[in-house]
DNA sequence: ACGGTAAAGCTAAGTACATTAGCTTTACGG
DNA sequence: CCGTAAAGCTAATGTACTTAGCTTTACCGT
């Protein structure tokens, strides 16, 4: 019986292919070690168990979007920067609404996400940068950008918008309403 | 063996209360039926299975959020009207954070929580009612406002904010920047 | 080249849950 | 007071996570 060559990284991997293709539910155990070639009590040579794994995969998804929305933001600022980061934010849900709902809402609360969520945050504060806001009224700021782009993104990959109403038309009307609330620029 | 009395009403009461005390991922069957004082199998009697238990769930909760935001929105109008459905949303999530998680994004999609769901947008469409907004326009805010407050009051329930930085006021922010899109009053 | 060893894989077994099948008993209506 | 439909039960099956303990591979040092 050859050797499969696994990694941590390898069933990282295959999590999120999991993910990606049967959505945030069909994260199992079993499928991972079906993907991998491998028997389900195996993966616990790499990964403690199904917690464990979910926490890594939320590490990986978090460190992708922002590794995305910084390339969305380089070379921009002020309103550009705040502009393309929330269209940013959107796109990704939408290319990847089960990987998204992956993601853990929280992870400064845990040791094993905090420098993939601190990662994040950077590039919404670096978005804010050009504004000059006091510390304070930056968090403030950036959790508004956070609540709106992700109530409008979860609600639209969850199919939260029954009317036929043009979405982009909303979104840009949300955006403003961020907007608006920061200093002229 | 006395008999348990059961119904479907009482069955989907358990759930909340399981829902309620341990949150949306522990419900099971099992969980209900030793609530219910039943063995697992007896529930079929009353509920397809499962998954129709989660819809059930859903649906009794949406028409609970719909009797609570009618209690906040009564009797007012305009800027005062939206801005006490805001809160009522903040308020309904931060008291029943599982039940709300329980909670599906697209009742419209349903036909069984279509009713439901209509009640729901119902409350918030007649909030806006002040505004004489056209049809269309209505869509849009409402929208606006529920993609702002599941957004904050989902971060808020599940850790999301980490730093100290009061709440309130960036909520206050977020609310002041949705009045921003609609009309003076 | 080769032997020892740690890691990577396996099977077997235990737990929990959802679901189906089929039986028993209750409670109610005629 | 009996018949029957509904409400409950036990038993059994399938899937998943997890632990225990065994086997084998691949590599490292000599």
């Amino acid at each position: 019986m050859p050797r499969a060559g696994l990694s941590t990284t390898a069933v990282v991997d295959a999590a999120l292919a999991v993910v990606d293709e049967h959505g945030a539910e069909a994260l199992t155990l079993a499928a991972v070690a079906q993907r991998t070639g491998v028997a389900t009590p195996s993966l616990y040579k790499h990964v403690a168990g199904l917690g464990e794994l979910r926490t890594l995969l939320g590490s990986r998804v978090l460190e992708d979007m922002a590794e995305y929305f910084t390339r969305a933001v380089l070379g921009r600022g002020g309103e550009d920067a705040v502009r393309s980061l929330m269209h940013a934010y959107r796109a990704y849900v939408k290319e990847h609404p089960a990987r998204y709902a992956a993601a853990p809402l929280d992870p400064l609360h845990d040791p094993a996400l905090a420098s993939a969520g601190g990662k994040l945050m950077e590039v919404v504060l670096g978005a804010l940068r050009a504004y000059d806001l006091s510390p304070s009224d930056t968090i403030h700021a950036a959790r508004c950008m956070r609540a709106v782009a992700h109530g409008f993104a979860s609600l639209e990959a969850g199919g939260g918008f029954g009317l036929p109403e043009d979405l982009d038309h909303t979104y840009d009307q949300l955006i403003a309403a961020v907007l608006g609330t920061l200093p002229r620029h």
